[in-house]
DNA sequence: CATGAATGAGACTTCATTCAT
DNA sequence: TATGAATGAAGTCTCATTCAT
């Protein structure tokens, strides 16, 4: 019946918000469970474990940037709105769903010793697609040639992932104006440099 | 007497190591004492807890760098190499203690649900000092004005923490050769930018 | 119609398949339902317990059992060859379902922690009918009366049991010519003793 | 200090009362801890798992009746006395301590599917301790040699657990007298048979 | 200072059973 | 009959912390 709930997906979104307000290490399934509205079992009924619900957050999640950031590869346009394309998605994805994106960067993409070491290959795929993007500005003479493409693509990533810790920590407004400026001041800092 | 050792400094040590190997959240105290060869107990004769020697660990390094970056900022130099000067400090705290470098990082300034959040503070006076440097960089006219200087904080610290990250990864070659490609890589991104 | 599936009987012998493989406390209900290819709520509506199964299991094959010690007794064969009757029917019990054999002998009959009290009352039909038989033989002279019977018949289905424990665990070949044998050793221990 | 209680052999000692009482699979760790009067934890001080718990407790008394088997070979007496020998041990270590025996057939020797199937090298050391009397009563014509030895042996212990079978299950009296017949019984039973 | 036994709360996971469809 | 989602009690094991010596 269309009217019938999903219940895997009611304890998704329930460990959502979970996991980004206890983090994941500090939080009990029965959080979740409670958080969700179902018997404990239930959860277990649908997750073979703790993780594996993180996992699958992840993975559906990360799934979509990647190909975010290949489509905007795809595109004719320039380099630069190439970047600004990928730092719109994952701006707006935050501004969308600030629990779900909180839970991904906190608990996955820099937990470097647990989930991190297990979606590392997901994780790079994503720098591989940013690097393909500044590799093809290099090629066209948008972008420095001197310049490291995969390091480059650290560079940007680590950067947009800071900007999102500090709305997570709280330490800077996260507004509508926010939300904009940082799009274009990430990729202006990127592209531009500091230098007069 | 100057040969005997100091059994709080031995488990300091050997926790640097655990914490790196398996994780802060993964590893049991008994595992510190045995990597330290110490009685379970004494750990806590020590100690208050498990997390007050991540603490430890982390104010006895994280105020040097804090220095650091002042003492940067106060000679006269060109902001350009001020920045440089931070990225090999913080290289070189790589360089010579990688588990420490890795704890720090990975289980405190990338931890924003448990020991980034306690530690906010401390954390943002590294960043409060790379402020600085952009700021006065601004004022003399060598940096662009139009970047946000907390920003720019943000981002360069950002960069160089995921440029870390990816020898904690074990993504990049964490060699002699790496090290100082990267002091210079990263301050010439965030400086020159990407743009031709 | 005569064609349709008993799917209790499908669930009987697929429980059999499963106790025997995994035991009786290590299997779960979904083990025998998978097994069956049936539902898992189809075994609560043929039985009330996952215990049910197998009290059912028992009670079918032992009442046989008990059964077939009567009739042995019943015949005008001499003793021995009651005896011997016994120990085929037994023995050509495990060549035909050993499955069901293993399971009746490790989860009921030797299990006195649990199934083994529960039923003890049947079991102990099986002991008085062997018992009976020995206490014929010995009024008709041809069996010792010093013996005491129910010591006698204990010691013979012991002795029956141990061997098949022995098929059970894999020590003793289980083929046609080990069955035969058994049959013939069984007696002729129980009945003609070691002494030379 | 020759007072301090040794904590371990008050953990073992309770873990053998209530797997007698309750049956390994049916009793909680918790109530061990209760019947030893120590806290939880202490168990797992101790013992790895719950298992381990009644492995030691199997190992401790199995290697005694390996070696007392192999004692009652060594000696120069007839061999129905070796056999009566090992009789006499068994069914007096049931009278001392009824509880051990217990567990240790009904939890390990006798359930073929879980501790017997792991301890069954020791448990076949028993059997072949038992063999060898019997080679060597046939050896020297006491025995018949038609009789296989192996088999012989198997009869000869299972035999003996069905009757200790009988006293756990309490169908028939286990006093001193009962004790003392049993042994005698036994042996006349296996060497003397039950042929007039 | 040093030791390691002792404590016990806590969390994950399992799974028999129920029930709505 | 048949299905399998839903329930929740129960139990094992972990481990930070305390404490007696």
């Amino acid at each position: 019946m269309s009217t019938a709930v999903d219940k895997r997906r009611v304890i998704l979104d329930a460990a959502v918000r979970v996991f980004a307000r206890q983090g994941f290490h500090t939080c009990r399934v029965a959080d979740i469970a409670d958080e969700a509205g179902v018997a404990y079992g239930l959860v277990y009924h649908y997750f073979a474990s703790k993780e594996a619900i993180l996992d699958t957050l992840f993975l559906e999640r990360w799934d979509v940037m990647v190909a975010a950031i290949a489509e905007a590869d795809a595109s004719s346009r320039p380099p630069r709105e190439k970047l600004h394309a990928i730092a719109s998605f994952i701006v707006d994805s935050y501004r969308h769903d600030p629990d779900l994106m909180k839970v991904i960067i906190v608990e996955v993409t820099r937990a470097a010793n647990t989930f991190g070491r297990t979606h590392l290959d997901k994780i790079m795929q994503a720098f591989d697609g940013i690097a393909a993007i500044v590799e093809h500005g290099q090629r066209d003479g948008i972008f420095r040639s001197e310049v490291d493409a995969r390091f480059a693509a650290q560079a940007f990533y680590g950067l947009i992932e800071q900007v999102l810790t500090q709305w997570i920590f709280g330490n800077v407004p996260a507004d509508a104006a926010g939300f904009e400026h940082a799009k274009s001041e990430l990729v202006d800092i990127i592209c531009g440099g500091l230098d007069a």
